[in-house]
RNA sequence: GCCGGGGUGGCGAAACGGUAGACGCGGCGGACUUAAAAUCCGCUGUCCCGUCAGGGACGUGUGGGUUCGACUCCCACCCCCGGCACCA
């Protein structure tokens, strides 16, 4: 009997499955259109990583599955491959990135297809191909000609050691996301997409689209919606008033104070002649600090000398500086309630300001308070509204600042403008000419790609300016709106821009005078099934929702929401740690490629856990699935061999067929992959004990196995002589009547205590049932000298004799 | 601190409020073998009673609760993982 060859297997159908190209698609053709998408990656140095392989291999069992129910699944595959990333990479080996990229992308390649993945491989893209990236572009020009784009002085993170501005999101607890070093802050003309102007939409879409609960829920968090009032108090002996947003009206009599971030601009302006020295040195130091001394130190502050009035009290209240209070939110300035504020009553004990409640916290008796008190209550010391609970109060304060224009109800957001600009040279290009006459212009769209130039000398210049600045013949030009010289912008794009919108160029990768089809955008989007990693959450996901909607409304696309179905996949992780580089913990895939076979590999990975779990990769186990596909192996040749005619299958076996036929269609479709191979072993397992077997057992068998390990589901079929290819013929349909149970175990409890198990033909009814069980001599000995007071009866699951306790 | 997700045998894990531990790893015993590997068969939550047959108690992070019945629902708490974090 021949061995399993899962080498052999593996190079013969990866070769054939090319050759006859039955994973492309008439994408213009298709009837049954199924979008399945994965995340595409970074294309690093190291190859794919186990935990890549995992990822992709949940998304690849889905599309598997779904083209065997009959529909035309495109699955296309990509490399994000523009960034700081392949740049530093490239500045240690000293390769031009260019070159690197190549290699990894051929490596990553040739890695996915022994994975034995389902791809379209003729729609690849590639965000460093000028063929793409010059999309790129086409789309920060649309958002540019909308005014979704625009570039201004803003304060930046500023990592010192990448040398480059990053965004919010690219700064983890101060430190970067990449080098962990500490970030500073600099003020730079910077270019933003206004994705704020999209917050609430972005918001409420969040309500019907069809997510992991998960992610939803984070990018909530992110967008952080908030509800309160806006109103200013005017700055005494000044024109200048001081504008401020609170979540929390009803506070507003136990205002003491009032705090400006350092970067405000009102700050210079209202600060008296006496303390301007003490203040611009504040200001100074604060600049300065990096994200994290501004977290972590104490409370520090200075008085401008300026006070500012309450018009609903008419109380004088000091104006001071203090950093805990951020540019970034709201006006950047707060009116300060220290006994309803942890913040402000920290700062107001450490500088001795007064205290004054408003709200009376339960029980309060007058006194003073040990902390703030931030909960909800009955007003007092409050004039007209004292007496009133803190949520009418606070629509009642709203009304009436409504009602004499001195305020208003204001909704805010903590999601900030998308920082795109990178001083960084491996991006697209921003498509931007800047004009001493006219202003930044839009490169005409005909002009596309700006194409990136090869430079030697990529390192980063360490001034806030991109090593193109200094590449004169890319920078310098002439003004496409009046003809007069002109510079480049310099700065490229930020890499989350190529990849949020990469989903519309798959389908339409043959034209290159258009970056989407509008019909085949039409017949595949939005996705139909997307999955990738929770750590995407906020930033790709996000952005590419902000991208779709902004599309939409431009009249490119119908939908406004890409991803029709968006599901997370766990993490898995190494020894307890996330699998990176920088950990030294990769392991690669190909060490069990060649020792088990992708087979193996693809059905382990599943088998290991649950796929929206996650978790901890140990190779213990893998042993197990390569044994169970051996017996599979061995199960087909031993059907071969079989010599008598085979009789009808059995009633018994008949209903293990379909039983297992919805289990697996079940978990499959809920992504529980884990289940639904311990099926598939049970199964196996059950046939393994059959004098004979019966070939519908055998293919279906088969046919269930293929999501999970399609090489040698295609190789066992082809011995068996299905037709080519097992992978496009149909999924196999339980009947639901033969999946019945003719007799089923009852479980016999007496108060709550199985006693019994018993075999009753299923569907009996109670009396019956209820006979059955106090025949069993077991249940008659517990039951003895008691009392049954009640009985419970689940239909085909148990029966509970609950016994009065007096006995 | 806030928001998610978790905590079940020696290990990875299953389990519509209804027989806890499916499936697999590991371990133990056996068959085959000169022997070993591979393979196959059996056993394998803990404790107690029993020579066997068998029987019993306990058991899903901790403590309460609801229920005939709780890994599952409710309340309080502990621990681990991930994300956010002075957001006014």
């Amino acid at each position: 009997m021949a061995r399993y060859d899962h080498r052999a297997i593996e190079a013969k159908w990866r070769e054939r499955w090319e050759r006859d190209g039955i994973y492309e698609i008439d994408v213009d053709g298709a009837q049954r259109p199924f979008y399945n998408l994965m995340m595409f990656p970074y294309p690093s140095a190291e190859g794919l990583h186990i935990g890549n392989v995992f990822a992709f291999t949940g998304v690849d069992i889905f599309g598997r599955y779904m083209a065997m129910r009959g529909y035309d699944v495109f699955e296309p595959f990509g490399h994000d491959a523009f960034g700081i990333h392949s740049e530093n990479f490239a500045l240690k080996q000293n390769v031009h990135p260019m070159t690197l990229i190549r290699n990894n992308i051929n490596n990553f390649r040739g890695q996915m297809k022994q994975l034995g993945t389902r791809i379209a491989w003729s729609h690849e893209v590639d965000t460093t191909d000028p063929a793409y990236y010059r999309w790129t572009q086409w789309i920060f020009l649309q958002l540019f000609k909308h005014g979704l784009a625009e570039k201004r002085l803003a304060p930046v993170n500023w990592c010192p050691s990448c040398k480059t501005v990053l965004a919010d999101e690219q700064v983890i607890d101060g430190h970067c996301e990449r080098c962990s070093s500490e970030i500073t802050h600099r003020s730079l003309e910077q270019w933003f997409f206004k994705i704020t102007s999209y917050a609430d939409r972005l918001l409420k879409n969040l309500d019907w689209i069809d997510w992991s609960e998960v992610v939803k829920t984070a990018q909530r968090n992110w967008i952080g919606r908030s509800e309160g009032l806006e109103m200013s108090f005017p700055v005494e002996g000044s024109e200048e008033s001081i504008s401020f947003f609170t979540t929390r009206p009803d506070t507003i009599f136990g205002v003491t104070f009032m705090v400006l971030a350092p970067e405000h601009p009102l700050v210079e302006r209202i600060t008296t002649s006496d303390r301007r020295a003490a203040v611009e040195d504040y200001v100074a130091q604060a600049m300065r600090k990096t994200a994290v001394d501004r977290q972590t130190m104490e409370r520090t502050g200075v008085f401008t000398g300026a006070y500012a009035v309450n018009p609903l009290n008419g109380d004088r209240v000091p104006v001071w500086v203090a950093d805990y209070v951020l540019i970034t939110y709201g006006t950047g300035a707060i009116m300060a309630v220290p006994a309803h504020d942890e913040r402000d009553f920290d700062f107001a004990r450490q500088y001795d300001l007064p205290i004054k409640v408003v709200v009376a916290p339960p029980g309060w008796s007058g006194g003073e308070l040990s902390g703030a008190y931030t909960g909800a209550g009955v007003l007092v010391n409050s004039d007209e509204f004292d007496g009133i609970e803190s949520k009418a109060a606070a629509e009642a304060i709203i009304a009436k600042l409504e009602r004499d224009g001195s305020g208003k109800h204001q909704v805010t957001y903590r999601l900030r403008d998308w920082l795109i600009s990178r001083q960084r040279y491996w991006g697209t290009p921003i498509p931007i000419v800047h004009c001493q006459a006219c202003g930044p212009v839009a490169v005409p769209e005909e002009q596309l790609p700006v194409v990136l130039p090869y430079v030697e000398e990529f390192r980063p210049t360490g001034t806030d300016k991109s090593p193109l600045a200094s590449v004169e013949s890319f920078a310098r030009t002439t003004c496409p709106s009046c003809g007069r010289e002109a510079r480049r912008e310099t700065d490229v794009c930020d890499t989350f821009l190529d990849s949020s919108w990469y989903y519309l160029r798959y389908p339409s990768t043959e034209y290159d005078d258009r970056p989407f089809d509008a019909e085949l955008t039409k017949k595949w989007l939005p996705v139909s099934n997307y999955i990738g990693g929770k750590e995407h959450s906020v930033l790709h996901l996000l952005y590419s929702r902000f991208v779709t909607m902004a599309l939409h409304d431009m009249g490119f696309l119908e939908f406004e929401e890409p991803f029709q179905r968006f599901r997370a996949h766990g993490m898995l992780i190494l020894r307890g740690a996330k699998i990176s580089k920088s950990r030294g913990n990769i392991v690669t895939p190909d060490e069990y490629f060649e020792s088990h076979g992708a087979d193996t590999l693809r059905a382990y990975l599943m088998f290991a856990g649950r796929y929206e779990e996650g978790g901890d990769f140990s190779d213990q186990g893998i042993e197990g699935v390569y044994r169970f596909l051996n017996r599979v192996w061995d199960l087909v040749q031993r059907y071969r061999a079989q010599e008598a005619a085979e009789g009808p299958l059995p009633i018994e076996a008949q209903r293990l067929v379909h039983r297992t036929i919805r289990k697996v269609t079940e978990d499959i479709g809920e992504l529980k992959y884990n289940t639904a191979i311990a099926a598939l072993m049970e199964y196996s397992n059950d046939l393994q004990h059959r004098p004979a077997l019966n070939s519908e057992e055998v293919r279906t068998f088969l046919l269930l196995l293929a999501p999970f390990a399609p090489f040698m589901a295609e190789e066992l079929w082809e011995q068996i002589g299905g037709a080519y290819s097992i992978h496009t013929t149909s999924w196999p349909q339980a009947d639901e009547e033969l999946a019945r149970e003719q007799e089923v175990a009852v479980a016999v409890q007496i108060d709550g205590r199985t006693r019994d198990v018993i075999q009753i033909a299923a569907g009996s009814d109670e009396e019956a049932a209820l006979q059955r069980a106090r025949e069993s001599a077991r249940v008659q000995r517990h039951l003895d000298g008691k009392r049954v007071v009640r009985t419970i009866y689940v239909p085909d699951r148990l029966i509970n004799f609950v016994t009065a306790s007096e006995g």
